[in-house]
Order: structure tokens, then sequence, then C-alpha cells
DNA sequence: CTGTTAGCGCATTCAC
DNA sequence: GTGAATGCGCTAACAG
């Protein structure tokens, strides 16, 4: 019993198999890497010493003379130490395809003023980055890029770097151009957008596609229907308000097209406090972030998919890619929306003004 | 230009830096290290050197020789290869601590086909693990038990280890007797519970603390208040639908307790349908599981707060505890849940039947 | 306070 | 097919 417990604890090597199984170290290597054939006899025999023993090959020694992890790392926002649920998306796509390719994740999110103290200066254990949430200047690029070291980004990546970093990201121009059009289509004129923080570039590539889709009609918006988001109050109050308010001072408004799921929760309240039912008086569209499932909103909320978890997996496929390229082959991957019909838009009443 | 490059690529050792800076390599190592106190000038000319060659020390060289490699395992249910948003909250806790301790976080899903195969075979490159979901019956812990590993549950350990392993969980029934016994001070007799799936050990716990708190008082509820989740619908449809054919059987409900936040959402939709105001026809509070904000319900949701947040923060905590005692120390923490009282619940009309 | 030496556990030349 | 050296980059004992 006591024997037991103690060569559990201490890990056997190599060489104890070796051993046990009287042959080489090197055909033991062999068996595990499976590099060089071995016959089916000793194969088994050294796996059953391996198993036994409780063996299995030490991973940073292995990793330290093939000089791969394969971990790879996810490098977030290191203002906040916390993942929203839009990044939870990004990390279950990101998740799928490392678990089917075999790559670990670590998470990074070490402070610097941790990294930056001498003891804690080491190389990552990571054989490439993905970044999450870059900004227009990112010293967490500028820092990786001058040491060489491979990345992907998800998102707009620093202008600087545009050209020269592989990334994904949304077609934001084409997702609003998208539901714009829909709107319109339905006969919809005066739509009210409640477009992202304006300080975010997601915002303008939305306000190009909503004016695009207008004017690809011969049409014109009135600007002041479009309303930035601000920090100030929550997500679904701010939408709320803003349909309150709006509604008063353009009674034509038909349609909104709102910036997330928690918006819409606010619209969706604004209606039903207005008496205007969804979709025969309001007819509402969000840019969904996974946040509220559309499907738990009632009427079903028609949303546009922005794949947060398709973006993942593809950044984690474009990092690999390189990995396995050993250079870095700059590509990028531009991921287009779709518009998921559900039950909150339709054709605009008739006898309405246009 | 070029050999800027070059050099960048090639990562410099610690042999090189101590050639440049003309010391021995222990030295470096002890500057790097912090081990040794080394006077100041050879420590300034060491990191200049460093700094020059863009040095770091190797991450895995380093792990081998000590043994420790500051990385904590999250290991997930290996059924599904998701989070979801309480997991979100789970790591969101973990990782604060890890964080604040200098420890890296490496997310474990690779599937157990690809983990069986001998060339992936290896040793986990981590100190110890938390592990997420436990199951009744858990090969995952079973495994790791057999080999000695260091590790702490979130959640109800399987019920083999309960006494012999370390975890944090939440005090269900507390949670739950909690929730009644504000409603029940502020008059209500007829609550409806919507409890969790009834399979999952949670809700049968829950349903204890409610039971519990009906007794403390001298009074008992009618069973079939509760009622059990199932997972035919989504959330929150259930919640509506639940709501609607409860209050038509017995129309003298003037609260409800609900599982999670969407369950919640559904209620209000069905309280509003009803024509029933909230909280002057209707009290509902919710087991808060981080996915709608509290605060973007109108009125704001009452909830008890599970501190999903909490529970990844004190996992965390335990497990580097045992990192740091080297020893499998059998520690249990149990958090207590708090009410948070928003604008949801209120007391009983005057008027009504008690 | 600094330098020398010997491994950590593995993969990878080579010979056999 | 198999086995014996060499070294990956580092820390930890030494000795000076």
């Amino acid at each position: 019993m006591e024997s037991e417990v103690e060569e559990n604890n201490v890990m056997a090597n190599m060489s104890d198999v070796a051993k046990d199984a009287g042959v080489s170290k090197s055909t033991v290597s062999n068996v595990f890497s499976g590099k060089r054939s071995i016959s089916e006899a000793v194969r088994q025999r050294v796996l059953e010493s391996a198993n036994r023993l409780n063996y299995r090959p030490n991973y940073f020694a292995r990793s330290m003379v093939t000089k791969e992890t394969r971990i790879i790392g996810l490098v977030m926002d290191s203002r906040k130490v916390k993942f929203n649920q839009y990044n939870l998306s990004f990390i279950n796509g990101v998740l799928r395809e490392c678990s089917s390719q075999g790559y670990r994740l670590l998470i990074d999110t070490l402070p610097s003023s941790f990294r930056n103290k001498v003891t804690q200066m080491t190389s990552e254990p990571v054989d490439g980055e993905i970044i999450l949430d870059p900004l227009t200047v990112d010293e967490r690029v500028e820092e990786r890029v001058k040491s060489g070291r491979l990345m992907t980004i998800i998102g707009k990546p620093p202008r600087k770097y545009e050209a020269a970093l592989p990334y994904v990201n949304n077609d934001n121009v084409q997702a609003a151009e998208t539901a714009t059009s829909y709107l319109l289509e339905l006969g919809h004129r005066n739509i009210l957008m409640i477009n992202a923080v304006k300080k975010h570039t997601v915002s303008q590539d939305r306000k190009a596609g909503f004016m695009l889709s207008y004017s690809k009609r011969g049409l014109s918006p009135d600007e002041e229907l479009i309303v930035y988001r601000d920090d100030a109050v929550s997500s679904a109050e701010f939408g709320y308000r803003t349909v309150m308010k709006w509604m008063e001072k353009f009674p034509d408004i038909t349609a909104v097209i709102a910036d997330t799921d928690q918006i819409a929760l606010g619209v969706y309240r604004a209606a039903m406090e207005l008496g205007l039912s969804i979709p025969d008086d309001l007819s509402v569209i969000a840019f969904n972030n996974d946040t509220v499932y559309p499907g738990e909103f009632h009427p079903p909320l028609t949303s546009v998919e922005l794949n947060g978890e398709i973006l993942g997996q593809e950044a984690a496929k474009l990092l690999i890619e390189q990995l396995v390229a050993k250079n870095k082959l700059v590509k990028q991957v531009t991921i287009q929306s779709r518009l998921v019909l559900r039950a909150s838009c339709g054709p605009i009443k008739q006898g309405f003004p246009v």
C-alpha cells in the first residue's frame, strides 16, 4: 500500500522504463515519439513497462529539444482582467480548433507589472499567440513584432501593422449594409441606428454600411437617426431611453438597428411601453453578440450573426498554419456576417408615410 | 537591417549573455532568478547585455530543473468543448487569482482520443488543476487521483472523493432558504419554485432549502409548486410556459423563484402578458448565473448572487495553497450566497388570501 | 559575491 | 531494426 503511493509520486523517467523493459533509452523514445518504427513485440514490452511505472514523457524536456510547445497563447487586453461574453465566443472558437489540431491554450493575463520584474522575465511557453481586443496603438503587438514572435489578431490590427500582420475580422460595413438593406427592402425609410461607441472603429464601419445601403438605392438617411452608444448607462437602459426619446422627436421611425442584444432588450421594453407591437409597428434587428440568445426574445429577434466563434476558430487556424509553415505568412481573413431572419421584422405598415 | 532581423529570430541563450557581459553563466542565472544577490554594477551589465541580445530565460529549461511550471490547468467537461456563461464567471475568478499570484492558466480541452494516442501521451505541463463541472462518477478525477496529481474541484466532487479532495462549492441549501425566507417574510405563501434540472444534485439542495424555510416557520409548502426545469425548450421559454400554466391552475401564486436569469426573462414576459405587475402583483427572485445582468431587467431583478467569480477565485487560491504546501491538503470551501435586493419583490398585497 | 561542474529528461545524431 | 554518445538551456550544488 505504502509503496504504491510512493511510486505514484515519484515520476518515472525514460531510463527507468528502458531498464524495466530491457531496451535502450532511444528505443523508448522512439516508441513514444513514433519517429522510427519499432518491432511490435518490443513496442508492447515498452508500453507495458511504461504503464506499470506510470510513466509519461516529460512535456518540458520534450519541448526543450524539439523547440515546440504545441501551446497557443491567448493574449487579452491587459487593462482589464476579465473576459466578457463576446470574448467567450472567440475563446470557444479557438478552443474548438485547438482541440481538433492537438494544441493547448494558455491564457496570458499576467499584468505587465509582473512580467517586467526581472525574475518573471521569461520567454512565453507558447509557439504563437492570438491577440484579443487590439488597440489602434497596441504595445502588446509592438513588443511581439520586435522580438519576432508569431501571432494572429482577432479584430482590426493597429493601423501601423494592418498590412504586415495576419488577422481575422468581421466585415462590419457589410454587416450594417445587410441589416439596413433588409429593412429598406421591407419599405422602411426611417430607421433608427443605435450604433457602437463612437471611438471604436467598428462604429464608423457600421455607419458606412448604413449610409451605403441607402445611397445604393438613391436614398439618403436622416443622419440624426444615427446615435452612438455611450458608456454612462447599461446597454439595455441606453436602448430603452434612446427609443423613448427618439420616437417622441421622430414619430415616423418604423425600425431600429441595435448594436447588441442587450440594447435590443431595452428597445423591446420601450416598444412595449409605447404600445408598439413588434414587428407590426416596429421592426428590430440587432448585431448579435451572443449575450442573450435571440430565441429568448419575444418575438424572437432577427439578427446579424457576428459569429464570434467562427472568428476565434479562424484565428486559431490561421495561427497554426503559420506555426506549421514556420514563417510569418501574412494572410487576412474577413468573415461575412449572416442575417438570420426570426420574427422581429416585418414590412412597413400600409398607409404609413414614406 | 538584415542582421537585425536575423538576431531577433535566433534566440540568445544564457551563455551568449554571460560572454557578452563578461561574467559566468551562473551570475546571469542569479540575476534572472534573484536567488542570490549580485552587485548592482554587474547586474546592470548583465541586464544590458540581455536587453541588447533580446534575451529572456527559456521557460521550459527553467521548469525542467525547478520542477515547477507556474501554470495551472483548467479541466473542462470533455463531453462538451464549450464554455457556457456560468463557466465564464469561474474562469474570470480563476484568472484574477492567477494573475495576482503570477500563475498562468492552461485550458485543457484535448479530447481523450487525442491524449490516448501514444505520441500524445505526455505529462501535463501544469503544477495542478482545477476541475470544472464534476460528475457523480468522474473519470477525470479518477485518473488524476491515481497518478497523484494535485487538483481542486469547483462544485460537488464525486461522492467517492467527497472527503478526500479539496473543493469549493456554493451552499445551495442556504441559497434557496435565503430566497424563500425573504419571500415568506414579505407575506408570500404560495411561491412557485422553478428549480434546476432534477438529475443535478443542485436541484435537491434547492428543494431542501425551500422546504426548510417553510418548516422553520411552522409552514409547509404545496409541493406541486416545485417544478423542475426540463431541457426540451429554451430557459426563457420554459419560464414563460411554466408561469402561464401554473398561474392558471394556482391563481393565488404571488411569487416566483427562478433557477436562472434566463428563466426570469420568461417569467417577466408571462407576467406582462397576464397583466401582472412586478412587484405589485408578482414578486420574482432568481439565482443569478451572470447571464443577463440583473440591472437589465425592468424592474431590476432581485437575485441570489451565486458568485461564480468568487468560486473560481477561491478554487485557484485553494489550489495554489496546495502547490506551495507541496502536499495534498484537503480543505473544503463553501461560499454563502448573498441576496441582493433590487426591485422585483414586494410585500404581498393586502386583502389577498393568506 | 562570483565561477565551475554536474545533471534535469528528452531527441537526435551516429555507429552497429 | 537497435544502442551509445552529445547537447538543448537552465539551476544547484559546490568551491573560491
